[in-house]
DNA sequence: ATAAATGCAAATAGTTTGCATGCCC
DNA sequence: GGGCATGCAAACTATTTGCATTTAT
């Protein structure tokens, strides 16, 4: 359902414009299905766009962030990535074997309510990426 | 009662030398009692130890973490800071005046536990970095 | 004495900025 | 046509590496 056509009204109506770099860029990060890193995004950019630069791409990926479109992550390895914005939740990642999974946010809820009340602190964290070791990489 | 005198002995039976710049170092994070950034142990470090040089501070961190005396972590957002390596606990901190706080690793378990029969996943995140407001940024 | 750690200099990787040109609307 | 976006080049920041020298043991 998700495609890059539902943006383009939307982004114009702002007084954007819709260039083949952004397109590409957006189609790239809807195809992965996942969260790819400004590098990836540019070497894979390079196939549908070529001649498109690195500030390009990282101007792209903060302009589509800005605009809600994308959402940047860093995860606990400090590595920026982005995918796109959709509904709320976070990530397991496999120490071992890179295998990542999407956990819905509701499954964070419950934690989020115990620090509130121990802390007072509201959490409001979109997007955590959690690791550990997948249940195939757990057989010692 | 952390200090420096009791990792002497054991980095001097492993064959390592204790240099100035190590101590300094290591005394930096104990007395700062959080997380640094290399760039702050650095400024820190050159009053203690005039002439120390960047890649130094870099190596120690390094070495010191790889001892198990120190832990780096990723905050969220994408910063690599250092701390001494003490009982498991994780942080929150506040998005408006970066207050943190520590919390203790109890406060996760039963959401590690959750994801363990959600998904299989074993976590073993030994730090994390949570960010929300705290109570005193929460005032509309 | 000797191996480990430091300082210096330079290389590297990732990211950002300034500006003239190009192109979407 | 007008202004936003791009490409190019260069600057920047944080971090890493090689190597000769120093120094803790």
């Amino acid at each position: 359902m998700t495609n890059s056509i539902q943006f383009s009204d939307r982004l114009r109506k702002q007084g954007y414009r819709l260039t083949p770099q952004r397109l590409a860029i957006l189609q790239i990060l809807i195809d992965s299905g996942g969260h790819l890193s400004p590098q990836q995004v540019f070497e894979q950019a390079r196939e549908l766009t070529p001649g498109i630069t690195e500030p390009t791409v990282y101007r792209t990926l903060s302009f589509l962030s800005e605009e809600g479109i994308l959402m940047p992550t860093h995860e606990a390895s400090g590595s920026l990535v982005y995918e796109v914005a959709s509904d709320l939740h976070h990530h397991l990642v496999c120490r071992s074997c890179g295998e990542s999974l999407e956990i819905e946010h509701a499954a964070l809820e419950t934690l989020y309510k115990t620090l509130r009340k121990q802390t007072g602190y509201a959490l409001d964290d979109r997007h955590i990426t959690l690791f550990g070791l997948c249940p195939g990489c757990q057989g010692g």
